[in-house]
Parts: C-alpha cells; structure tokens; sequence
DNA sequence: CTGATTTTGTGTACGCCGTACACAATAGAA
DNA sequence: TTCTATTGTGTACGGCGTACACAAAATCAG
C-alpha cells in the first residue's frame, strides 16, 4: 500500500450520480466493480480510486467497506475481471484458424493465435491488460472461474493447451514441453510492455503487428 | 497522476532526521535523488514518496520543489539512476566474458551476457527495476548519460551493440538486424516481469537462472 | 563593504485519498 | 410483529501532492 499522486476525479463530467430511490443499492457489489472496470480500462491500475468508483455508483464512500475489505479486494476483483477479457481475446482469436488445419500447421496456428490474442488485447485495452498483470499482492497461480473466457479456460491455461497440442503434433518434443508456457508468455509479455509503455509505445498498429507476428516466428522457431 | 494507498511512512524508523545545521542543505537535490532511489530500491516505483524524501533528507516538503517541479520529475530522475544500474549489470556480465572468444561465439556470448546482466539484475534489485521500467510520461528514447552505466551506453545500446557484433560475425544476418533489439529485449523483459511479479515469483534462484538461460537459447535460435 | 537581488528553505493551507468507528435504515427471520 | 443481521451514512483522522506567501542566506552590483 503506496500513495499515490492526487487527482481530479478521474472522470468528475461523466456518470455524475444515478441517484438512488431505495435505501438499499441492490447490487452495489456489481456497481462498485462495473465502476472500477471502467477506471481500469480508461487509466489502468491507478485509476481505480475507491472513493471514484463509490461516487459512479451513487453511494457513499465507505458504503464499499461492506463488499470490499480494503481497495486491493477492490483491485482484485477488477484485475480477475480484466484476466477474464485476456481469456476472452485469445479465445476469439483462437476462433478464427481455420477448421481445416490439421496436426502441425493447426497447432503453430494455434499458438499463435494465442500470443495474437494476447497481443492485440494489450494494444486495444490497454488499460485493463496493464491491470490484468500487475504484481499481485499474493502469488495466486489460483485458476478461479472469474479470470476464464468462454471456454472456462483462463489465458495460462489456454496457453498450456495450444503448447500441449504442438507436442501432440511433434512439433514440439516433450522433453521441451515443461516450462515452455513461461518461455512463450515471458516472450509475448514482453513485447507487449515494451509495446504500450516502452520504446516501441506509439508505433502505427501495423507496425506493432508485424513486430508481434515476427516475434511469435522467433518463439515458433526457438522454443 | 493517479492517487495511491496511504500509508505508514516508507521506513519510519531508519533515517529519522539528519538534522541540519546551517539553513542551506548544501545539496539538496543529491539528497532527495538518494532517498529516491533507496525508497525505489526497498518498494519500487509506488514508494517513491516525495515527502518521505524531504523527510530523509531533513527537509520540509515543499522544499522538494525547488530542485523538482513534481514528484514525477523526481521519479523521472530515480528512474535515470536506475536504467543506469541496470547498464551497469549488463557491464558487469559483459566483462565475464572470456577474452580469447572469437567471432561467432563471441558474439553470442556478448548478447547472451546483456541478457543475463538484465534478468539477474531483475531478480536482485527488483525494486530498481521495477522503477526503471515503469511507463514513463512520456516517451523518452533519449540517451541521457544520466542512464548510462560505465561504458557511456544505456541498456538498449548496449543490447545493440551486442547485435551489431552477432551481424558482424555472421551469426545473424543483416536484413534480420533492425528492430532485433525489441525481439530480445522483450523476450528478457517479460520472463524478467514473470519472475519477479508473475507465476514464477518466487522460485528458487537456481531456476529462474535456468530458465532465463532456457529463453536466452531460444532467442539466439529463433531470433 | 554595503545594499539589492536571487536562490533556497519554511509555514500555512487546500483538496484528495484510504479507512476506522459509531449510527441509522432497512430486509429477512422468529 | 418484533428481533436481528445486513447495508448504507456521518464524522473523523492522518497521509499525500502541491500552491502561495514569506524568511533566511548566498550572490552580485556599486
């Protein structure tokens, strides 16, 4: 728990207050953690201001205290939800290989639509992928049902699969299977910091494609 | 400029107050960039508070604002100190290697000894690296030499030196030369980010070594 | 050397943040 | 219906970054 700079309301124009009839919210939990999606999205992990989100959702700022111990619990469960939306890129990226591929080609397909996924989610939602990989407070490799897609799978896991079909295609030989998930993921990760925070931050999109396509080669050829 | 947690001061036991004794600090400047860099070194980025500093230093806060217009500019300058130390790492490892290499093998062995310089300065001074890596305001590819470690190059001109020397030695041809550097940059980078905040925090030292060799391998292959 | 000027640290103050604690309004159970 | 557990409110505290006016001392002009 650090301080951080003060701030104007990180959006005091828009969503000023629904303005509340009932006594009870009705479902502040969901509010407070649209709210601090929202934040996430627009300035990732340091917009999400409790006292922000209390305000969108028209309650008072220590109304949160009864659904989030503290503003991590509150970061937490946002981060779960932004994981999940990794999850959900890859899956639709995953959706896109053709049926056809068979064996090799569909299992490179498939890891590269994985690290496409992850690619282009970091380029579009900057926001929420910079708060799906904060430094947790606590290691939790945990595979809760908040951070899948679709799929019930979360973006680990569908790495894990893509890698475990290359070895079923023998493109990949089993004694290089264990770890190779941090190898690939370390990779893509990587590129894509450098990508929205790094000296590659405001290339043109195509640029930054070719950049992700021609380091998913290397992962493809090296791993 | 988002807010943060409040918090218990940094370290409020050590270093309660220099306690001055003439009305001039002397250096002022020196002094709050020192205790910038030691509250990164212990915490990070986050923990960069600016009136911690002015306390390190024995100083009232707005005192601060005569050496930095704002806390990010005092970050800015920590951030500097820190990108040189990892310069400095990167230094160190290069020196290791062995003088009689030749050619190929020592060309490898100069990217591989960047690459180890960065990911073991990751793992032993997390907290600098974290600050050396934080998105900066604004993009800033600019060479300082306040970034710069022994050899009056930064990071990433060492990396490209380390490429240059692949080319020569014919171990990488020239046309996969440009934009080399952000394939292997961010390779290092994101298995770095894994390893100190990701699924392999924590993981025996031996490991992490491995499997920072393990991705090393596959960069010089695939890149 | 002396007085004016510039630099550098101080004092006071504001608004924002996260959060603790006591209290009020309500919903659900008995 | 009354009792009780839940959920939102009010008030308050300390910490933060920083604006503004002021004071001390170093520097410079004469």
């Amino acid at each position: 728990m650090r301080p951080r700079e003060h701030l104007v309301p990180p959006d005091p124009i828009v969503v000023p207050a629904p303005a509340r009839s009932t006594y009870r919210h009705g479902d502040l939990y969901r509010a407070l953690l649209d709210a601090g999606i929202e934040l996430a999205r627009a300035g990732g992990p340091d917009a999400v201001v409790l006292r922000e989100a209390t305000r969108r959702a028209g309650v008072v700022p220590n109304a949160a205290y009864r659904h989030f111990a503290s503003r991590q619990e509150l970061l937490q469960a946002v981060r779960a939800a932004a994981v999940s939306a990794v999850a959900v890129a890859m899956e639709a990226e995953l959706d896109k290989v053709p049926r056809r591929l068979k064996g090799a080609a569909a299992a490179r397909a498939a890891l590269r639509a994985v690290g496409t996924g992850y690619m282009r989610f970091a380029l579009a939602e900057t926001g929420l992928f910079r708060m799906a990989f904060v430094a947790p407070e606590k290691i939790d490799i945990t595979h809760e049902k908040a951070k899948t897609g679709n799929t019930g799978l979360d973006p680990f896991q569908l790495l894990g699969a893509a890698l475990d079909q290359m070895v079923e295609a023998a493109v990949l030989t089993p004694e290089r299977r264990p770890g190779a998930e941090f190898l690939a993921w370390g990779a893509v990760h990587g590129l894509a910091m450098l990508t929205i925070d790094g000296p590659l931050r405001g290339i043109p999109a195509v640029q930054a494609e070719a950049m992700g396509q021609r380091l998913l080669d290397m992962v493809e050829k090296g791993i």
